[in-house]
DNA sequence: ATAAAATAGCTATTTTTACAATTATTACCA
DNA sequence: TGGTAATAATTGTAAAAATAGCTATTTTAT
């Protein structure tokens, strides 16, 4: 049975706008604390996790900036949280020999080992659950149409 | 113009479906930085407000874990939420009398003052954007669906 | 009646986050 | 060329959040 928001909260709210804000922050509080619940188990933090998954789409070595660039969730500290990796040694880190100011980074044995573990029951975890393909899209298309 | 959530980060997802986890987190994201932006003006954090708007609903004491159960995003400390509030005066705290483990709260009449300045630009920036009141209902039935 | 369990709230500690300042290097241009 | 600006990454620090554990009180069960 689908509980709705008002269900939930005993709450009745003003208008479907201010609703579907409430409804909104609350599915997606509820989505990150089933992946935050998801990854504990291998001791990353979802940041930390995405990093990985950049890298090792990258293949090779990659800037920080690009890192960045890349993080869909943006993180302020982006050296810090490869900092973590580092000492788990889940990624290798050089500076780069034209620019010195620069720093690449790539993700090591040991990172893709622990990729392909996570990814045997990745998607049971990181899906949209009961919607159907069409109501994704159509999920999409209301997201991408209240930022615009 | 309408912007995908492609477009902006220039990454092609494998489903409707992941890109819809995405894509919700982010919406949430730029959602919570408007809001938490907008309140930085009045010195209270999102959590702070929330307890705010839960007690002025209240009307009269409270207890601490009626608070906790009302609200929408949970934040493991309360108490120290609660004291922030007692700081700047916009609460009132006493402890029960039946029940000496229970502490009620109350919203003091400073902080029905700051809610009601709050209250006269409010709707301007807690509203679901472009969304027309149709379109955030289907958001709303498919982010209950999602969860449920 | 008393010991065990449950509950309410608080506190202490560690992690994260946000923001600013710093360092080192490179680019620009008068 | 020399001085200033811009860029890349790191570091420092203060605030916020997450986690776990503690204390006091009440409830339950034997």
């Amino acid at each position: 049975m689908i509980k709705s928001i008002e269900e939930e909260f005993d709450y009745t709210f003003k208008s479907e706008q201010q609703k579907a804000i409430i409804n909104l922050k609350h599915t997606s509080n509820w989505l990150s604390n089933i992946h935050h619940n998801y990854m504990i188990q291998y001791n990353l933090s979802m940041a930390q996790f995405n990093i990985l998954r950049i890298l090792r789409g990258a293949k090779d070595f990659i800037s920080v900036t690009t890192i960045k660039e890349r993080m869909i969730e943006k993180s302020p500290n982006t050296t810090r949280l490869m900092d973590k990796l580092m000492e788990k040694e889940l990624i290798h880190r050089e500076k780069c020999k034209n620019d010195k100011r620069v720093v690449f980074a790539k993700i090591s044995k040991e990172g893709l080992e622990l990729l392909a573990k996570i990814d045997l029951t990745f998607n049971d975890f990181f899906q949209a659950y009961n919607l159907s393909d069409q109501e994704a899209k159509e999920l999409n298309a209301l997201l991408d149409k209240m930022r615009s």
